[in-house]
DNA sequence: GTTGAGCGTT
């Protein structure tokens, strides 16, 4: 049941139907074969005007929420550093570092080929991402049988990182797309950055549009209720880590963009020796938080179920073992899963990786000013509780990290004799962050129990935790929709993270399938 | 004529 979808490349042009998917969604491919170049949809809301940017997600365009309707659709073109002028506050350093963005296309190998793709099929398909520069499959010399993979190269970048970002269906196979001999890792920065100083009235309509003048977003996360903060995901991590640092303004408020990872705190600490290139990011074993480690509500998580090889065996200092939490954890120990799954750029169930440096939320370690009492600052609850965040020599994100992953949660909520319930959890499970590298291990501190009340309403710092852990458990259960090429099948916990429909096989049509082997999987999309 | 992890006759 396909319906179609009005799709014009520009105002003014003459719409093209493009057909749908059985879930509802537009292949990103469907439409780029009709318009090449393309990177998204937009359309004119009816009712408030404003163009309104579709949701574009592990290459599917999802609909607006009452469906496409009869809306005329509009073609999305990359921005070629064209930049509006309204960026006062720009931090020039940044500016210099996006300027440096590395644009070099490169060869890119294509694995999985069927035997009787041709070079010019070959090359067909991959004109609907851009201009192709030269495309080839390897064949036998006496033969002249195809070996199965061939080479690739654009002439854009853009297109190189969207086609790197997605897995291809070719003649029927399923194949992957990376740079030679690069193991793999399609990504291997983060292509996620934290929005701080968010206001209320900042919607995540509001953030996809700002953002995607500077490159294309994949997702918009903002927790609820408002936290004062929000997570934007970049198709490209050169553009995610250029904004990073910068201030912008957003409907008069100025936010401010850093790093969803504390990468920067581990490379100083001189854990990035021996990182290799091109391989498997040196992410945080994916412990204690997000639904995955939590055995909360797969639909949420992305890939909790655990597609791809496991990383987490607690040895390696940034694989480290998904710690699966204490009493509150009650993980079903896919962390390490999730943490080093090749798709795992959308980062299902990380945890202390998104945590924000606390001054972004406006938390220093310093003294709050005016005198006010009972305020019930992070500050003023951790000096009661005879810690001084200001005194310790770390990231404030990563003492906030600690705190939560090493049970001290439940050893501050002793101390302030508030309710312990719910500070429990975390401590047996944890360990990671002193044994398994910085971010892993660590179970899910907070996870039971009702949120601790300080005496007189005083929010406890139990409760601060509690705050900081549902924020990060829903930040962590809403990047499951962010970048990440995904398996083809949809297995257990591989839905979308917007709560749609799950992802059937990637062919219309059939039963869900639980594939044994990569091998099952192909040849169930063989189509003769 | 078969195959399905890998890495490019020139």
């Amino acid at each position: 049941m396909a319906s179609y979808i009005q799709v014009a490349e520009d105002d003014g042009e003459e719409p093209i139907e493009l057909p749908s998917e059985d879930d509802g969604t537009l292949l990103l491919s469907t439409l780029a074969a009709q318009f090449p170049g393309t990177c998204g949809l937009k359309f004119r809301n009816p009712e408030t005007k404003a163009i309104r940017g579709v949701r574009l997600c592990e290459g599917r365009l999802h609909p607006p929420e009452d469906g496409w309707g009869q809306n005329v659709y509009y073609c999305v073109f990359p921005k070629e550093n064209k930049r509006k002028s309204d960026d006062h506050l720009e931090n020039s350093t940044a500016k210099t570092k996006r300027m440096e963005t590395k644009m070099k296309c490169s060869d890119l190998i294509i694995l999985g080929l069927p035997w009787k793709t041709s070079e010019q099929q070959l090359r067909e398909y991959f004109e609907s991402f851009g201009e192709v520069l030269m495309a080839q499959v390897k064949k036998d010399s006496k033969t002249g049988q195809s070996k199965g993979f061939g080479f690739i190269r654009f002439a854009n970048h853009e297109s190189q990182i969207r086609v790197m970002a997605q897995r291809h269906l070719i003649d029927g196979r399923w194949c992957d797309v990376k740079v030679p001999n690069s193991k793999g890792a399609p990504q291997q920065v983060p292509c996620k950055v934290f929005v701080g100083r968010c206001t209320e009235d900042i919607s995540a309509d509001d953030l996809r549009e700002y953002f995607s003048k500077y490159g294309e977003v994949t997702d918009v996360f903002i927790p609820k209720p408002f936290r004062a903060f929000a997570f934007v995901t970049f198709l490209d991590p050169d553009i995610a880590q250029a904004l990073c640092g910068e201030d912008h303004i957003i409907k008069q408020t100025s936010v401010h963009v850093s790093e969803a990872s504390p990468k920067s705190d581990y490379q100083q600490r001189g854990y990035l020796n021996q990182q290799q290139t091109g391989g498997v990011p040196p992410r945080g074993g994916s412990g204690g938080v997000g639904p995955g480690a939590r055995g909360g509500p797969m639909d949420k998580g992305g890939y909790g179920g655990g597609y791809g090889p496991p990383a987490g065996n607690g040895v390696h200092p940034f694989h480290g073992g998904g710690g699966g939490g204490g009493p509150g954890g009650s993980g079903n120990n896919m962390g390490g899963m999730n943490g080093g799954s090749p798709w795992n750029q959308g980062n299902a169930a990380r945890s202390s990786i998104d945590m924000p440096n606390l001054q972004t939320l406006g938390i220093t370690g310093q003294a709050p000013p005016g005198g006010q009492t009972g305020t019930g600052s992070l500050t003023n609850s951790l000096a009661l509780a005879g810690i001084n965040l200001g005194a310790l020599p770390m990231n404030h994100a990563l003492v906030a990290a600690a705190l939560n992953q090493a049970g001290w949660g439940g050893l501050i909520g002793n101390l302030q004799n508030t309710n312990p319930n719910g500070a429990e959890g975390g401590g047996p499970g944890g360990g990671g962050f002193n044994q398994a590298g910085a971010f892993g291990g660590g179970g899910q501190g907070n996870a039971n129990g009702p949120p601790p009340q300080g005496p007189g309403g005083t929010p406890s710092v139990g409760n601060f935790l509690n705050w900081m852990s549902q924020a990060q458990v829903v930040a962590a259960a809403a990047q499951g929709s962010a970048g990440g090429p995904q398996p083809p099948s949809a297995g257990p916990g591989n839905d979308q993270a917007q709560g749609g429909p799950p992802n059937g096989p990637p062919q219309p049509g059939g039963p869900p399938i639980v594939w044994k082997s990569r091998q099952d999987k192909q040849q169930n999309f063989h189509s003769n």
